[in-house]
DNA sequence: GCGACAG
DNA sequence: ATCTTGTCGC
């Protein structure tokens, strides 16, 4: 676990640092397809003060759950798009530095570099976790698409067009992947230390009957339970 | 100025 | 994110 910055900072410095630190981010494809990957999400008191966060470890390709760890603290930075990470990461990291054992990968419900300065929740976490990381959030943040064929399986990709008329232009930032038949599907896109076709097969590889892959999906359920016993 | 906007 | 159970449909 790395310890690259402050938290404490300013919306303005916020923003400065999301652009510096973007550059970090690495898409080097992975060696092999991971065994041991990580699930995180948060969740909040209905006061909206205090802040959980679960992890669920899984065995891949059976989704045996190792581990588990949750984490909680006063909520310190509000709900601002493109911030998120602000609000979010620091008790994420807490919550995965006291898994004994070190996962493989991580993914995050969140968006990965699928964000305005190209460090989502996913990305930013990646940074710290300097392990394979991939965002896999529930709706759009920014970027166009098409929509996906409605079988299980179909994708298309996320892209942030830029430019001026003539001069347009356009960056693949995700993918749109369905994870269910008939189903909404999921915003994937690379959070570290993998591809964009990496981040698409694997989520791919943890999709059961649920919308949510695996581990996200059991993270979310974990994290609801801890909010409720605390 | 107006609309969009992860969780 | 949160307030909330059962129910209709693929």
């Amino acid at each position: 676990m790395k310890k690259l910055h402050s938290w404490n900072l300013s919306y303005a410095q916020a923003r400065q640092l999301q652009v510096r630190l973007a550059g970090r981010v690495q898409f080097t494809p992975l060696k092999s397809r991971p065994t041991v990957v990580a699930g995180l999400d948060c969740a909040f008191t209905k006061d909206g003060r205090r802040i959980f966060a679960g992890v669920v470890v899984l065995r891949l390709p059976d989704f045996e759950i190792l581990e588990t760890s949750g984490a909680s603290r006063k909520v310190t930075f509000p709900y601002i798009p493109g911030l998120l990470s602000f609000r979010e990461a620091p008790v994420c990291i807490a919550a995965v530095k006291k898994l004994r054992r070190w996962p493989e990968m991580f993914m995050v419900d969140g968006q990965g570099i699928a964000h305005p300065r190209r460090l989502g929740l996913a990305a930013h976490l990646g940074l710290f976790f300097a392990k394979p990381t991939i965002g896999c959030a529930k709706s759009r943040l920014t970027g166009a698409y098409e929509e996906p064929p409605l079988e299980k399986g179909s994708f298309t990709l996320l892209e942030d067009k830029r430019g001026v008329e003539s001069n347009m232009q356009s960056e693949t930032i995700g993918a749109v992947v369905r994870t269910r038949t008939n189903v909404k599907p999921v915003f994937v896109s690379v959070g570290n230390k993998c591809t964009l076709d990496d981040a698409i097969e694997i989520t791919l590889a943890c999709a059961t009957r649920y919308r949510l892959p695996e581990p996200t999906r059991l993270a979310h359920q974990l994290v609801g339970k801890l909010k409720l016993s605390l």
